[in-house]
DNA sequence: AGGGCTTTGTGAACGCGTGCACATGCGTGG
DNA sequence: CCACGCATGTGCACGCGTTCACAAAGCCCT
């Protein structure tokens, strides 16, 4: 009765770390790996020995103490928990340039999901194809979503159209949606939305680029004290 | 002196926050919106209020107590904090339909950054523009970071190559990189690396699906009771 | 001009995630 | 068959981030 995967609920650190886990492994197993340590997964995914084997030990006691995980057993826990056993279809509202690049990336359909279907505003765009799946019209959206029994969507749409497309696809019945466009979007309780804003990102790092360059002109400071006129420096 | 914008540490979950109140105020300013209350913003940015006030708190006291804040002059602060008062060049490593998408992203230039080159090794895309900007081979990637005075680098290469661009950054004197690769890079310390990765975003997604889906198939076996007899329940 | 209303800024408590350290338990070799 | 060594699994303490709750403080209205 336990061995049902809705077992307990697990950190959403953990969940986080779990799809890392997944692709160091899968990549030790191409190369042969058969066994491997929560050291040797810490090194590969860059975090704590003990973090990882506490994140696996959420899935359950699958490692073999002296010994260290079974690869394959452990991908396919760590897939099981995941939801990846089955392949999810995923419909992409957007045929822009973003759109087009996440229809045709490659580790998206290697990984568990297909293309279930891509929709644009466009009369321009329906029709065409893209990465070998046609462009539907926005409107055909619902009736993609209920003939492929789609539940996650993307947005790759301009920043002012971000949120009518996730309306579009909670009205169409989607229940998880991954937001690619500048702009964030708000959707009914009990529908997952993650976001993932590029320009977000570029201005983290901006921060810690600008952080590093005050400390270099600070230590430049301090090595002439001069205020005014600085010496020479080495 | 203490006006100095390398003032104290802030904690990175701040650092996170700060572009998404960024962009909030942003839009704010352009519909006209002059004085904004903390509770607003922590409306439109679904979160919390007082999670609002303290992260707002470590740029300095830019509030007024009964009124709020004034939109124009905080969006000037956040992004003299976040280091957006110059242009950030970036340079883009791989022109596939990835670094396209990126190239050609409207929430880039508008956002304080611009895309200072794009290379890729293959010389059959040499030459072609993306985005209005022309497609280098990567041998010239170092003379492209030192003419453009480039900190920042963006990965969109396949995940098997997203190493080897990461060391060519890095190489080219490169100290902060954003991967959008399907495989985790490593660098040397004192690089700030960002990992933003498709297919790790939609597992999460996919955990969460799955775990609804469980929790529906459980309440439907509860309210059919077939395996024991089962008492109504309410 | 002054009182009251509103909203900021922050001290303090809480909760979660992280990391340490060790007992547990399995494989292995003698 | 037993003893040793090694890696897992986990209880516990620590630290960070979140949240509450309230005092300080500015504006507006009377």
């Amino acid at each position: 009765m336990t061995s049902r995967s809705g077992r307990r609920r697990i950190p959403e650190a953990t969940v986080e770390r779990l799809p890392v886990y997944l692709r160091l492994l899968d990549e030790q197993f191409d190369v042969g790996v058969t066994r491997i340590s929560s050291e040797e997964i810490a090194e590969l995914a860059a975090v704590n020995a003990a973090k990882v084997r506490k994140d696996l030990s959420y899935l359950g006691s699958y490692g073999t103490r002296g010994v260290g995980y079974e690869v394959e057993f452990l991908l396919c826990q760590i897939k099981r928990e995941l939801g990846l056993m089955q392949e999810w279809p995923v419909v992409i509202v957007g045929a822009g340039n973003l759109g087009q690049a996440l229809a045709g990336y490659g580790g998206f359909m290697q990984r568990g999901f297909l293309v279930g279907g891509i929709v644009d505003v466009d009369s321009e765009k329906v029709g065409t194809d893209v990465g070998g799946v046609t462009v539907s019209h926005v409107d055909e959206l619902a009736g993609l979503v209920a003939a492929n029994d789609i539940s996650i969507g993307v947005v790759a749409t301009p920043g002012s159209a971000a949120q009518a497309a996730a309306d579009a696809l909670v009205a169409a019945g989607v229940s998880s949606i991954l937001n690619f466009a500048p702009h964030g979007i708000t959707a009914p309780h009990g529908i997952t939305v993650r976001e993932v804003d590029l320009s977000v990102e570029l201005q983290i790092l901006s921060y810690h680029e600008q952080r590093r360059a005050n400390a270099r002109r600070a230590a430049t400071l301090r090595a002439v004290p001069g205020a005014g006129r600085g010496g020479q420096v080495s």
